[in-house]
DNA sequence: GGGCTTTTGTGGACAGCGTCCACAAGCCTA
DNA sequence: TAGGCTTGTGGACGCTGTCCACAAAAGCCC
């Protein structure tokens, strides 16, 4: 997993110390990035001062960062330089770097979110309405711990403290899109509605659908947590799919 | 404590430019530190080139630094600049800032175990065993929530990410002094040791302890992790005593 | 089409950060 | 008293985020 958090001063210099690349960095050796045709629709010309989606390319290489270091991986210059563009190019954009952060953010969640519909996607062919909403919020479960171990660094993204902002909104809030999977949900509106499945096929108590929603967040939640980086970690995948079996068992059995 | 605070560098550079305190850095603003009586019985001499325990002074201030920004505002040179010594001292003490920061994690931890500790005090003086084991857990759980609402900035630093290195240890592996409260126990051994209470006082099935142990883990956490930064944030205090009081009806009523 | 403004990227700079190296001051022991 | 060990200093390096002034491309209007 963690192997190296890349540059950030990490651990010794031994990597690139100097060199880099230094002086050689022409406007030439910019990728041709293909992205910008949809603006003209012609071709696109020689000239490439102008990137054509630089906003879009940073965020991308913004995921790319999380993915593989968290939050604190996520290097503006290093996202500029990815995407083949000076430091300051960025702040076009980006108000500065947590500007930039909240926005990888937004797409960490939505990947999230994703992640979450493909598992909930698995569960359409049941046929009876309590044993699927049983099964869909066993998906919600397994796709968020999944995610949470498959995406690691996404997912710390995902809910990186950021200068006081809420981060997924709240599940009675509309929807920001952003944050939402091709559903249009946010992760958590998406345990929501399966709790609203299972109340509508009558497995679960509408009384005790206030109480469950809270327990299933806080504990799958945490449980990602403290397997990520805290006193569970290194817990085997195949468990997985036991915690969240307990976890329909633990929402039906009441609280 | 701090007699000068200094500046802190903390967010942008918008504050004071310039200026700093670039050459009047003598050596004899240095602040006459006591605690370096202790190793020659004597007073100080005038000289005070040897700092005395600046070890424990720059976990200190990284404690300080912690409390109020958080891991990532425990900075090195800040610390330094506290204990009113040049950046580069802190080497002869740390192997770097990771070091450093692992050692900031365990006092955070120890605090974290101490402020549950005093939350399971108060329940000494309920004489049914059964309701005190519950009393206890629910202790538990109530100081873990409020230290992570009062203290917000350490619980995030007791449970940072820090190059691969294990949190708080498991339950089941002897307990690092260094992250324990004044009864020996970590955070999470002090959960465990308060289902084990409820065991012996017969209030909890034994065959239902590993589970339980599972829950209480995740969902405190994970509430106090939402709670923190996440889609819960600014939940009215009121409430947590609410949630550990349903807390400990999850663990008995089973899962 | 030619000249204007607006957008977007460049170049250079600054302070702060973590870290490394060589050296000096203090203390301890032979 | 001489040497050696520990601990703090001074200076440097490359990295970071951010600010400023300037230049290139694109859009717009006559």
């Amino acid at each position: 997993m963690s192997e190296k958090p890349r540059q950030q001063a990490a651990a010794s210099g031994a990597g690139t110390p100097g060199s880099a690349q230094g002086p050689d960095r022409k406007p030439d050796d910019r990728k041709p990035d293909e992205s910008r045709r949809d603006r003209t629709g012609a071709a696109p010309t020689r000239s490439t001062y102008r990137h054509g989606d630089l906003r879009r390319a940073l965020i991308e290489a913004g995921i790319d960062l999380a993915r593989q270091g968290g939050p604190e991986a996520v290097v503006l210059r290093e996202a500029t330089r990815r995407a083949g563009v000076v430091p300051n190019a960025a702040y076009r954009h980006f108000a500065g770097r947590q500007d930039l952060l909240q926005s990888v953010r937004s797409a960490a969640l939505s990947a999230l979110a994703e992640a979450m519909e493909a598992e909930i996607d698995k569960t359409a062919a049941i046929a009876d309405p309590g044993g699927q909403a049983r099964a869909r919020l066993r998906a919600v479960g397994t796709g968020y711990l999944r995610f949470a171990f498959a995406e690691t660094g996404l997912f710390r993204m995902a809910f990186a403290p950021l200068e006081g902002v809420r981060i997924a909104g709240d599940a009675r809030e509309p929807a920001d899109p952003a944050n939402a999977g091709r559903s249009g949900l946010n992760p958590f509106q998406l345990l929501g509605a399966a709790l609203d499945a299972m109340v509508e096929a009558g497995v679960l108590p509408p009384a005790r659908r206030p109480g469950a929603e809270f327990l299933a967040w806080s504990s799958v939640h945490g449980l990602a947590m403290l397997v990520i980086d805290g006193p569970l970690r290194g817990m085997p995948e195949i468990q997985i799919e036991a915690v969240s079996q307990r976890l329909i068992a633990m929402v039906e059995k009441g609280l």
